[in-house]
DNA sequence: TTACTATGTGAGTATATAATCACATAGTTA
DNA sequence: TAACTATGTGATTATATACTCACATAGTAA
């Protein structure tokens, strides 16, 4: 059986997970990927709406993927951990294996 | 502005990613990183209802991280993406950044 | 001060997800 | 065959999440 460490560690991890299980959330770290950006960049990047925009940053500021600075008017958002980066390339991986499970299945019909 | 294809490719990534962001899940992933193991085995070790564990398999088996073979009455369910683990270094290194950020704050006080 | 710009947040609604219970299925053993 | 075991699934309910709109805040510029 699981200790309670174990368990509050799992609550953490999925927490973080939760935090990139958005396809804009995961277009934003995609996107911050190659340099910090202001809200207003990055919800016309992603084509949302600001108010939702900023909702989904601060899911991701919470958790602890993204960090922010204020400069004037305009607030930056910044990769704290680029180690997700690796698990959307595992994600990719994923999705390549899929794709080639179903041509297997679809070449023996 | 976002592709049409790259749209596609997030929706897909935030359907693995969210097929691990529950505790449970990540106990059983955690689980199976060891060995291959069936229901029974897995609802005992991380303690909840067999229905449950069920539907929770599915989830990881949909999106390819798990799969499975069945063996008499029992059915046996593996890690197919090992390259998940990776992610819960990664998130554990999140987890301890955080941890370290709040002892600064507090520090601060 | 006033008008403007970038951002964040409360409230409401719609949708998705998790858990539970009861039942169905399928292989096993007597 | 009948009883048993391991697993999966439909239906229900409770909870969580995403989105939109309107409004609040805070810095900037005229």
């Amino acid at each position: 059986m699981l200790t309670k460490e174990k368990r509050l560690l799992f609550q953490k991890q999925a927490e973080i997970a939760k935090s990139i299980s958005h396809p804009l959330r995961i277009a934003i770290v995609d996107f911050l990927k190659d340099g910090e950006q202001c809200v207003c960049d990055i919800a016309q990047h992603i084509g949302s709406e600001r108010s939702n925009v900023s909702r989904h940053l601060s899911v991701l500021v919470g958790c602890g993927v993204l960090e922010y600075r204020k400069e004037g008017l305009k607030v930056i958002y910044n990769l704290k951990a680029p180690c997700i980066l690796d698990f959307f390339s595992c994600m990719t991986t994923c999705l390549k294996q899929q794709a080639e499970d179903n041509e297997k299945l679809l070449a023996a019909l």
